[in-house]
RNA sequence: GGCCCCGUCGUCUAGUGGUUAGGACGCAGGGUUUUCAUCCCUGUAACGCGAGUUCGAUUCUCGCCGGGGCUACCA
């Protein structure tokens, strides 16, 4: 029999990367068994569930290209179905009215979770009070919803977050009032926290994969680095395809201990993968990322020093507009002679027949050489006047990127600048 | 409070009844170098504490401590 999971969010805000992470696995499950992902909306809270959240959780797993075969289901639109049940049992007096909510009886024993992450896991259930399925205004809750659409949607494998694993017990009493004789296979995944080592929130950082992809992550680097919180094949590896990790993923390798995210590895991991890309790829991806065009050329000479697809224009931006510049940089770097030197550069760069990198970086040198000064004291000028800052892809590339008519231009605009002051 | 889960470098992790406790990020230093990066090299740093079992515990058991979760007419 074919595996069949579920990733059952409630749309209660955005979802975030433990969220995200809890999807994945189930994706990877799915995806390495011929089985089959139901997404489910847990939207039993209509106070707190909004069509806006419902809205950015399917964009967010979408962006991340996790795909899911049945749904979205909106468990709220089942609360007939619900009802039903809850009916039946305080017909069958294995729940009963109170103030007008349902509860149900809780039996006298012990109740046992058998999971896959955690082992055997025993509740006493005197420590468990009769528990509200119903409200009384007659809907439906989680915990009794939940026991019954896992069994209608034959739900074969529960890998949820181990904040459920306390509520676990209550299901199960609801699947065992209800005579359900198939028990889902549990896995409680162990939980995110913030740097804080408190629970993940909208304090920590880019907690939420909207956030991530605005700060310009690639998701196939997300997939990657999330697969790893909370998860490893084996001592060396860190990188892995989708392929690999669809083919590799296992509950059984899957850490108890709770993870904290760290955007200094996530960005590290994104740079790889930034410059794994090839240079169309790359370009296309900036592009829809700044909402600009004609990247090529600045992409190319740009990527290995991004990290994230943010990082782009900040550096890179004066190739498509001239930018202001940075003051501390022109103090910094317009002194000693810097005009003269400026001056020279852009002499030697006037008269290039072949305006290409070689010959500018051969051009520049003969000024080095000429000066009797270090490299970067006729590199940096030429820097500062094409891009405003002190900070920029190689010189020579750049300048070539730029075109000499935009080069002389701004260089001459920055000598005029340096006269007048 | 009660119940449940968790505890290896700062972070993500590998691992074993006997290991120099491994890798990665970060950080520090060095190399390459036109800036910033990339890249390469080196270094830094961990088994929460206390008992018990054992010839020997990071590893097994118990207790404690610490962190987290649940305990809702939230999910």
């Amino acid at each position: 029999m074919s595996i069949r999971v579920r990733f059952a969010p409630s749309p209660t805000g955005a979802l975030h990367i433990g969220g995200a992470r809890t999807a994945l696995y189930n994706w990877l499950l799915a995806r390495g068994s011929d089985g089959t992902l139901v997404l489910r909306i847990e939207d039993t809270d209509r106070e707190r569930s909004t069509p806006e959240n419902v809205e950015q959780i399917l964009d967010a797993l979408r962006w991340l290209e996790l795909d899911w075969d049945e749904g979205p289901i909106s468990q709220s639109d089942r609360a007939d179905r619900h009802r039903e049940e809850i009916a039946r049992l305080v017909a069958e007096d294995k729940a009963y009215l109170d103030d007008g909510a349902v509860r149900l009886r809780v039996p006298e024993g012990q109740t046992t979770v058998e999971d896959v992450i955690r082992g055997t896991v025993t509740f006493e259930n005197e420590t468990i009070d009769d528990f509200v399925i119903a409200r009384s205004d007659g809907s439906p809750l989680y915990n009794l919803a939940v026991a019954v659409d896992d069994r209608d949607m034959e739900i074969t494998h529960v890998v949820r977050g181990d904040d459920h694993l306390s509520n676990t017990p209550r299901q199960l009493m609801v699947i065992e009032a209800l005579g359900i004789d198939r028990l889902p296979i549990y896995a409680h995944l162990p939980l995110m926290h913030g740097p804080d080592g408190k629970k993940l929130s909208k304090r920590h950082g880019a907690a939420s994969v909207q956030e991530l992809r605005e700060a310009g992550y690639l998701p196939e680097a997300v997939r990657n680095y999330i697969a790893l919180l909370g998860w490893g094949y084996d001592a060396e590896s860190t990188f892995f395809t989708t392929e690999e990790l669809i083919e590799r993923f296992s509950l059984e390798r899957v850490s108890r201990s709770p993870a904290v995210f760290d955007e200094q590895k996530l960005r590290w991991m994104n740079g790889r993968y930034l410059r794994e890309l090839d240079g169309a790829e790359l370009t296309r991806r900036v592009e829809s990322f700044t909402g600009r065009t004609g990247l090529g050329p600045a992409v190319e000479i740009s990527r290995e020093k991004m990290q994230t697809l943010s990082e782009f224009w900040p550096m890179a931006g004066f190739f498509v507009e001239a930018q202001p510049y940075d003051e501390r940089a022109w103090a910094k770097v317009m002194k000693d002679g810097a005009v003269e030197r400026l001056g020279l550069a852009r002499a030697a760069l006037a008269e290039l027949a072949s305006f290409e990198p070689e010959p500018i970086e051969a051009a520049l040198r003969a000024v080095v050489e000429q000066t009797e000064v270090k490299p970067r004291k006729v590199f940096q000028p030429v820097r500062l006047a094409i891009s405003g800052t002190t900070i920029s892809p190689g010189i020579f590339e750049s300048l070539a990127v730029l075109g000499r008519d935009t080069a002389l231009e701004r260089i001459d605009a920055t000598l005029a600048r340096a006269k007048d002051s």
